[in-house]
Order: C-alpha cells, then structure tokens, then sequence
DNA sequence: ATTTGTGCAAATCGTTTGCATCTGA
DNA sequence: TCAGATGCAAACGATTTGCACAAAT
C-alpha cells in the first residue's frame, strides 16, 4: 500500500534501505537488491505474518521481479539467521512471523489469520518436566478462534 | 461396557472389532471393511500419533489392501465426526491424535515425533481476551524438544 | 434402488531443486 | 575473481479429486 519510493518526509527510504542493509548484513547475509526489498516488504512497518505466496503476491504487486524461488529462499534464509520465525498453524501453507520475540498466537482458520499475542498475556505457570535427555526449545500457545455466532 | 467374564481371558478380535463397528455408527459412518481395519490400527491399542502415509505402510504391512486415497479419506472423515484430532506441528505433514481429550503436546522436530502431556500437566492460568466477534474454540500448548548436548 | 465408499491414476498445491547466468564483496 | 544469489522451469512430496466399479442401507 505504502510506497516504498515516496518516503521524502521523515523517514527517508535510503535510511531505511540503510538500516535494513545492516539486519542484513549483521545477520550474515550478503546484501543483494531482492533481498532487500523483501526485507522492505517484510520489517517496513510493523509485525507482520506473511505466507511466501503473499509476500511474492505483494512482491510483484508493488512492482519487483522476484522470482518465487528466490521470495522461498529469501524467506527460509532469514529464518535460518534468526531474522523471522515459521509458525505451524495450518498444513496447507507456512506462515512467517517477523516478531521473533517470546510471543504467542491467535489463529483464525477461516480467515487464515494469524494474531499476535504477547507474552505477558499468557501465563503457563505449570509445565511439565521434558523428557529424559531432551531440553525444551520453545513453548507455543496457540488459541484458535471460531467466529461468534451472530 | 462389555460383560465381566468376557473381558477375564482377553479381548477377542470380535469384540474388538464389535466395539470400533459401534463406534463408528455412533459416529455416522457406514461400516466397511477399510474403515474397521484402520480403526483397529488406529484405536486398538492406546493412543497414537499417525501420519496419512505411516497409517498407510502400516496397513499394507499388516497385509491389508487400501489404498492411500482411502487412507487419506478414512482419516479426514474420521476426524470430522471427532473421532481423531489433527495436531499440526511439522508443515511437512499432518498429524492424527487418537487421544481426543483436552491435552497438549511434546515435539520433538528432529525425529517428528509427538508425545502427550496431559491436560493437567499445564497450567495455563492466564489468558487474553479473544477479540471482539470470537470464541476460543481451543488453546494448544505445544512444546518444542531439542535433543541435549551430550 | 439409491446412496455412499473404494481404488486407481491423474491432478493440485505448496515448496524445493538443478542449472545456467548474473552479482556483490 | 569467484563464492554466493537469482530466475526459470522442472521436480517433488503430501494430499485431493474424477471417475468407473463395488458395497452398504
């Protein structure tokens, strides 16, 4: 919706493109024009979860050429360097969180919709012990949510 | 459920099989061949965690001829009417739980396997409102399993 | 007799991969 | 220069579907 190009205000789009050539960079990847305007789609504002074929939709929408190949590559890359999380929620398609702070989820499968809860929100004040020669990763909470009926 | 002195030697295949064959009609389903047997695969012994394709290797294993089709139908049909639940976990493939009761899962990513931990093994005492226009329709707590450094 | 289930193979869908060609450090 | 990235199309693996035949009510 924002363009990415009329950033003449504030926030100039060669900060961004700056700040977001250091994520990358920091993280380990080299810096190459998809993956920064990915990267521009993905963290230009707010939290966001994105399917691949979502963000390539939106890829071409906003007038890049970003093959899906590379919209899947880019996507596992930046999750394999810590920069977005997968969320499982539905079988059918993976959904890419770029909170990867300690969060939890609301999911709406109607809509496919995902929406973030933050971690204060929960609290899991019973777990149980993991089993024997094996440490816990992570602790999910996901609430799926039905529409009320009307 | 079943008489006394029936249940002291041990449990026939007949029984069994007259056992899944109500369930099934209590469920809305016609009895047929293909459904008894996986039935008997899925709900003869203690809870399991099954993949669409394991089910399969396991039915022709035991000398059954289904086909995955049937398998893949069996499965989705039987978690319509609540007989098994999906856990999804890996986006690589779906999970069916026989264990239908409230409870949350052990995942260990690496050798895609699911443990349960029962309900009351969590405690989940706090939780956000769900937006306005949803119910909670479940909360799925799953932990994730990473092997410990030896 | 009519509805529902089954098997087979082909189709679908999301995702991955091979390979020739570019590109950033 | 040259390892690493990209695009394209083909390959893939899990799941679904169309259709002719078989079984259940």
């Amino acid at each position: 919706m924002t363009a990415i190009f009329e950033q003449e205000t504030s926030i100039t789009a060669k900060n961004v493109a700056e700040d977001l050539s250091k994520k990358l960079a920091g993280a380990g990847l080299r810096v190459t024009a998809p993956r920064l305007a990915l990267a521009q789609l993905l963290f230009g504002k707010g939290n966001r979860h994105v399917s691949a074929e979502a963000l390539y939709e939106e890829a071409r929408g906003a007038g890049l050429t970003v093959s899906q190949a590379t919209v899947y590559n880019t996507l596992n890359q930046f999750e394999a360097v810590g920069l977005l999380r997968q969320v499982q929620v539905d079988q059918a398609r993976s959904y890419f969180d770029t909170n990867i702070d300690t969060h939890h989820h609301f999911y709406v499968e109607a809509e496919a919709r995902l929406i973030d809860i933050a971690a204060n929100a929960v609290d899991v004040s019973k777990l149980p012990n993991s089993p024997d020669g094996y440490d816990i990763e992570r602790v999910e909470v996901i609430i799926r949510l039905d529409k009320s009926d009307a």
